[in-house]
DNA sequence: GTGGTATATCTGGGATCCGAAATGCGACCA
DNA sequence: TGGTCGCATTTCGGATCCCAGATATACCAC
């Protein structure tokens, strides 16, 4: 191992196998054998639960005492209340960020911003299929970019913790999306909100940036769920063959 | 062990350690060594480091490598966002409750009110020391037993996982509490807003009612605030030894 | 042929063992 | 006398082993 600083295999493996979970990479509902990870990860059982049990205080997967560990799926409903969990706490994050946030870190958020901007219109010129797909991913990361500053600069730890979590049981299929013209709009309504909220931090506007920050989220789950419809309703399928993480 | 139901050690062990950490018990900074829990609870160090890394991944404790494990301290700016995060929260559960609340719930959300103010005016009837802080459980507890309803009434088990667990990072203190006549004055206004939150949830006014939620919950931080400025700023201590974890 | 039961096999939970990293203490040297 | 190096002890992370619970299968009775 090239390992630099501290950190356990434990650790490694869950954040491997979570990053697995959260990409699509291992379909919800998937049954997670110990020891064909043990031998993927070429380590003993012993780490291998150790990551398991944190996955599982995470949510993200689903211990069933002597009869394994499967991956979680999650209901529409489910996915609908994390949309709103998520939402009230980006728009207290956004609040708080509006009353301190610096020039330095409004040019910051313009640039990320402009950044989502410009992959988002690429994204419309692409035909639906593998040519969107392909920037889906990119899409996503900037998407997050934009958020990841706002949590920033408000300070708020444990919001950004808790954010990132909800955040993390839907960022996954939106990369698997296919995409279709029809929800173009979306995409742009996407776009220009971010601007909103942007400009609501610039004008120090507390109140206005948490209302723009909450229906933005509100909305980003009505794209969400236009997309999902798209691949039939149910979840996009990864590419390669399940239960196999990379190492 | 009289164990009817499925669940394994680990998790056993981790509920127990975790009720130890909220309840002041175990105090923050302590560190648990993987060998004397084993012992403590009669089984191997197998399940207690299983136990250890849930706990550590609901964030009550930090581990460092080859370092062991320490149950984490909060400081004033942790507890403060906390009590955000479930203002925020619990204002989304009430107004969602405001908008499918039955009567029959209605009527037992009014008892345990009124069991709560009950309880309140006792508390504010006993002299500070040992005599109020033997009901400060009962307190406590009819106090989560309002918000319990209100939760279940919602019908969101994500808002309602993260508020509790947002709720266990405080509720211990309160009860090590000595209380003090000065602040009196707070707990008559927490039954008061309370019965204000029934009203609004009657009324079907679920932007009244997440208003309310909103401020009962902060005004809640005050109240906490003055009460851990009591036992000097600092956390109360635990009774008994500490690094004893019954079983 | 079908249903039930017994058994074999598989998998996960827990115990024990081993190696490695970190701390503490003591001895030796400047 | 103070500082540093080194060894011993402690404690953790990981591997291996064992046992119990669960599922699948085969066999037998009806």
């Amino acid at each position: 191992m090239t390992q630099v600083l501290d950190s356990t295999k434990a650790d490694d493996i869950a954040l491997v196998i979570e990053e697995a979970i959260v990409s699509g990479e291992l379909e919800p509902g998937t049954v997670l054998r110990q020891e064909q990870l043990s031998e993927q990860f070429n380590v003993s059982r012993t780490p291998i639960r150790e990551a398991l049990r944190r996955l599982a205080a995470l949510g993200l997967v689903s211990f069933v005492p002597n009869r394994g560990v499967r991956v979680r799926t999650i209901s529409r409903e489910e996915l609908h209340e994390a949309f709103m969990v998520r939402a009230e706490l980006e728009a207290l994050a956004t609040e708080v960020a509006a009353t301190k946030i610096t020039p330095d870190e409004l040019a910051e958020l313009e640039a990320v911003e402009q950044r989502f901007a410009q992959i988002s219109k690429d994204l419309r010129a692409r035909e639906p299929g593998d040519a969107r797909r392909s920037v889906m991913g990119d899409w996503v990361r900037a998407n997050h970019a934009f958020h990841d500053v706002i949590y920033r600069v408000a300070g708020l730890p444990l919001v950004e913790q808790l954010a990132k979590s909800s955040r993390r049981s839907f960022s996954g299929p939106a990369v698997w999306a296919p995409g279709d013209h029809s929800i173009d709009g979306l995409y742009a309504k996407n776009a220009e909100q971010h601007r909103a909220i942007r400009q609501a931090l610039a004008a120090g506007s507390s109140a206005g940036a948490r209302a723009l920050a909450r229906d933005h989220v509100l909305s980003s789950f009505v794209l969400l769920e236009t997309i999902l419809e798209q691949v039939g309703g149910s979840w996009p399928q990864p590419k390669r063959a399940p239960a196999k993480v990379s190492a």
